[in-house]
DNA sequence: TTTAGCACTCAGTTTATCAGAGTGCTAAAA
DNA sequence: TTTTAGCACTCTGATAAACTGAGTGCTAAA
């Protein structure tokens, strides 16, 4: 589809004023802000033709135009120039992720910002680390009938696993058992050590009651693979209604759902931008989605971060700040690697 | 307040069926559902002396009555006699919690359950271990550079540490300094065991780089201390407008007023029932809480659970349920200690 | 002490009216 | 050919008036 500058003028300049506004844009009102001096029967020309090739819907008659779904993804795509994030924000974000401690917690903080900064609700997904491997595993005695096993990965993350031993090893057994299990699992990935270790323990004859199998057993938590911050922003948008706002707070809470989906942008690089009904989520059909890739320089590790809000959001600051924010991120997490 | 046998039994069927429909109850509707015969004008007589005695209240002259703040507590304190839970959500509670791998995950899944099964939003402040001490501490050597400190807690709580160490450092070396370590740390509480090993890291001159300071320094995270779940089912209250939801998901994000809260209910034993203006928490004003504190069996250890929704919520089966969960996720606490 | 009867009150709904915003169309102006 | 002024038209949202019905309080009888 073609536009001439003067209808992508309009149609920039309505966009930018239903996102501000929440309202119909009229003729005369725009006619006002419009740079070009043009009168209001001349601008209802180029609204019409913009209704007509599907850009522009009146909710009745003697409304102004809003931008259908089409025209958002037409602006939002073509439109809108993305610049660089203003200098104040990106000093904010980056205090802010300073002053996380841990990367988990810098992960919440990111997710708060975001949203913050978008007005939107902020997104971000924990980096797999598929091709992690184990670097090192021990373990520690803590009284005469259990121990812990620890597993370190080669990129800093840790499992802890509580185990039952017969009291009847000594210190120096177990020791050897382990120095024994290092040589053969260094290196595999932590799911293979896994399955090594519990394997290597039941020949060995390491007592397992039930409740320690189940502790071995247990995945990774996967909840705490997305954090969801600043949800309550939606609560501004009029026009997510309550049911809206009910579904999208039980996707948040449910976070399955949206962690699949994550998942799935985590395959393409770059940023992505999902408009109404192009968003892959049912709860968030009226909505928009903006999210992007982060990970270390190689590109070995990868999560996904973005913000979810009305259709209406601010695209132009929006984009750039996930953009900004992924770039930043990913410093962080190839810092906290190396 | 002392009431007659009837005017208890007017008082808590008000409650009752406004609590199931969240409209006001007139005297004609009430007849039929009494099990006393009565007509309705007698009811009216009944319902003029509740008002009296500032009980009822009606929203306006041609509406029913419902019950006023004082109402509310009048009937959960001394009206509403608090059962057995049923049978069948034991039995649902019970088979939820028995599949969560660890403890926190069986925080969260009871915080759900007790959301789903009272419609309400479910809370779980975590136990705290005020007196936890410090049984064993590792260092295993992760490189040439680094390590990692590993405290474990007689409560099985544990707390990794990544830091740098100078390549110089044998590994022997390294052990040794552990050992020594543990002499004059195990029996601390974990605080002051991280101060410890600090400064005698500061001592060794094994180098702290700013980073590494930082991670030991982290306080632990209190973020994770408390669980909500549930808390859409808050959407299931016309009464409960957009702001209202709004200042309490605010309170849900940001948990640290609700963390202070419960945290103070953890002081007192037993149930507690918070009644609109008594609930220490201003986004909650004209809602309800029920709190109960549970622990191990020797109680020193304590955590708080509770349920948080409308005031008109059913408090007889919430009571039990809050009751009977809070024992249940004591046992597993025990069992997990023992 | 309870109840039937009745007048009264008031929220919520419906209907009518009106002002205002915005449009589309036509014809004149640039 | 493009732009603009003018005008009739349409539709929402606000305001007011009328109506309905649920529920009450009071009085007098059972």
């Amino acid at each position: 589809m073609e536009l001439t500058e003067r209808s992508a003028q309009v149609l920039r300049e309505i966009v930018d004023m239903y996102t501000r506004t929440g309202q119909p844009v009229g003729s005369k009102s725009l006619a006002e802000t419009l740079p070009m001096s043009l009168s209001p029967a001349s601008i209802r020309n180029v609204m019409a033709e913009l209704e007509a090739q599907g850009l522009l819907m009146s909710p009745h008659t003697s409304a102004g135009r809003i931008p259908t779904e089409q025209g958002f993804r037409f602006y939002a795509r073509g439109l809108v120039e993305v610049g660089e994030l203003n200098g104040r924000l990106k000093a904010e974000l980056e205090q802010r992720i300073a002053r996380a401690p841990t990367f988990d917690a810098a992960m919440q903080e990111v997710s708060r910002t975001l949203a913050h900064l978008s007005s939107c609700a902020g997104l971000v997904l924990a980096p797999r680390y598929d091709d992690a491997r184990l670097q090192q595993m021990e373990f520690i005695r803590l009284g005469p009938d259990k121990a812990l096993a620890v597993l370190v990965a080669d990129n800093g993350k840790l499992e802890n696993r509580m185990i039952a031993v017969p009291p009847s090893l000594s210190d120096s057994e177990l020791r050897a058992a382990a120095d024994d299990l290092n040589r053969v699992v260094r290196g595999k990935t932590l799911a293979e050590a896994r399955e090594h270790v519990v394997a290597a323990l039941r020949q060995q004859k390491l007592a397992l009651d039930s409740l320690m199998d189940k502790f071995l057993m247990a995945p990774d938590a996967t909840d705490t693979a997305l954090m969801v911050g600043g949800s309550q922003n939606l609560f501004g948008y009029p026009e997510l209604v309550r049911e809206r706002l009910q579904s999208l707070f039980e996707v948040f809470e449910e976070k399955r759902l949206l962690i699949g989906l994550l998942d799935r942008v985590r395959q393409s690089d770059g940023i992505q931008v999902f408009i109404g009904a192009e968003c892959p989520l049912e709860a968030a059909r009226d909505c928009a989605m903006i999210t992007a890739t982060y990970g270390t320089a190689d590109k070995k590790v990868v999560g996904t971060l973005g913000v979810i809000g009305p259709m209406r959001m601010n695209y132009r600051q929006s984009i750039a700040l996930v953009d900004y924010t992924a770039r930043l991120l990913g410093r962080v997490l190839d810092e906290r690697l190396s």
